[in-house]
DNA sequence: CTTGACAACTTACACTGTAAGGATCATCAA
DNA sequence: TTGATGATCCTTACAGTGTAAGTTGTCAAG
């Protein structure tokens, strides 16, 4: 008798669970996602979704694997500091174009093969600029830092709301913190590209100096 | 008649609560933490810390505050590169102190004055040693997301537990994933401080060559 | 002793993830 | 056609969460 109701929904799949999930996070927040929630927006109950992940862990851990996959290593013929770049670059747009799901994004630690994979290639792009295997992989984790930390800044906004702790005003802020006043003005979303690519190539330009001149002693080996 | 018991425990206070919530928070972990759980460590009900804090995301709040009060900012005389290393190092040092709590500090906008009052010094540490206010805003960014990324990776263990997806047994790893396999030597806790230095280096390296010879050309701006 | 303020507790509510088991339905064998 | 077997989805229930609202205990000032 009440079964009339519930022929306008197709039958769950992985992919409508995971494209719904990533809905639900953006708009209420990965701390306001919920399984309840997640079901109301696909029509179902809490539970359906439990048949096809085990855990609402399993559901985050392949909405990653969904976004890494999306990810390609580019071609082994271009340089590698080009290569460095576009990596790191499509990763961060990848990131950025899901802001909320952004923090747990880039504190996961990949484990399954499809995350390793791409990780292989990312590491890999070292070796074959001519890095050691030491230097691959110290390169890998500072240009890695950088990224993590580039990402979660920028999508902070929309991690957590305003604080609650009392804020100070303009007017306080120029006049007791005029430092960070000042700053400020280079803080704002519009600069976020520009700060990043400063940063970027400050490390992509040591990382060559080290790779061309081997031998050469760099500034910090020097003092 | 079931007085007797309450005066086993001195009165509750900011300092007792903010000292028992690292301890619950390191013991049990971020998501592990619950009013109820500092409640029982402190040996009161869950709703008397309300008293001294209108909610859990003020406690933490202070608890960021407090931790940042501990900072200080080096000594105007010394040259800008031991300065921002110094306030580097001992932020990092001071998050690794708190792992489980870090994840938390490290993503909080600091917005209150004594957490501005810190923030104020760092980036006049960069208009000191000669960068005007821009690069000043900027460098601060840069170094800022290096630090984060680091601290966040290397307290990762603390945040989450092992992944909850198929993994791969060491065999696996080395026959499909060699890049990653040889990198694994140098991703230990061992080899942390090794891997944060080099980066650290490379960025204020290249810091000084920025502010050393304002107009000479660095190497990205040649190409 | 009374009064009042404050600190701590009690209760209750809406919400969370998910364990356990029941209901429905498509598919295939007899 | 019937019966059985899974796959899929739903219902109920439980222990846990943050915290709003109201209650009790304690102690100093009048």
């Amino acid at each position: 008798m009440e079964k009339a109701i519930n022929k306008k929904r197709a039958k769950l799949s992985r992919d409508m669970i995971e494209t719904a999930a990533f809905e639900v996070i953006e708009r209420e927040g990965l701390v306001g996602f919920s399984m309840r929630k997640l079901a109301q927006a696909l029509g179902c109950e809490a539970m359906s979704i439990y048949h096809h992940y085990p855990s609402q862990a399993h559901l985050f851990e392949a909405l990653v694997e969904r976004l890494i996959c999306e990810l390609e290593i580019p071609p082994h013929d271009l340089p590698w500091r080009h290569r460095a770049k576009a990596v790191v670059s499509d990763y961060r747009a990848m990131a950025r174009a899901h802001p909320a799901f952004a923090p747990f994004l880039v504190t996961y630690r990949m484990n399954s093969p499809k995350c390793l994979k791409w990780l292989d290639g990312v590491i890999g792009l070292f070796e074959d600029g001519g890095f050691g295997k030491e230097r691959s992989a110290r390169m890998f984790r500072a240009l890695g830092y950088y990224l993590m930390g580039a990402i979660l800044d920028e999508t902070a906004g929309y991690a957590r709301g305003p604080s609650a702790v009392t804020t100070v005003d303009d007017e306080q802020l120029r006049r007791e913190f005029p430092y960070v006043a000042a700053a400020g003005t280079y803080f704002s979303t519009g600069e976020f590209d520009k700060t990043f690519e400063m940063g970027l190539d400050m490390l992509l330009d040591e990382m060559e100096r080290e790779v061309a001149g081997s031998g050469r002693p760099t500034l910090s080996a020097a003092r």
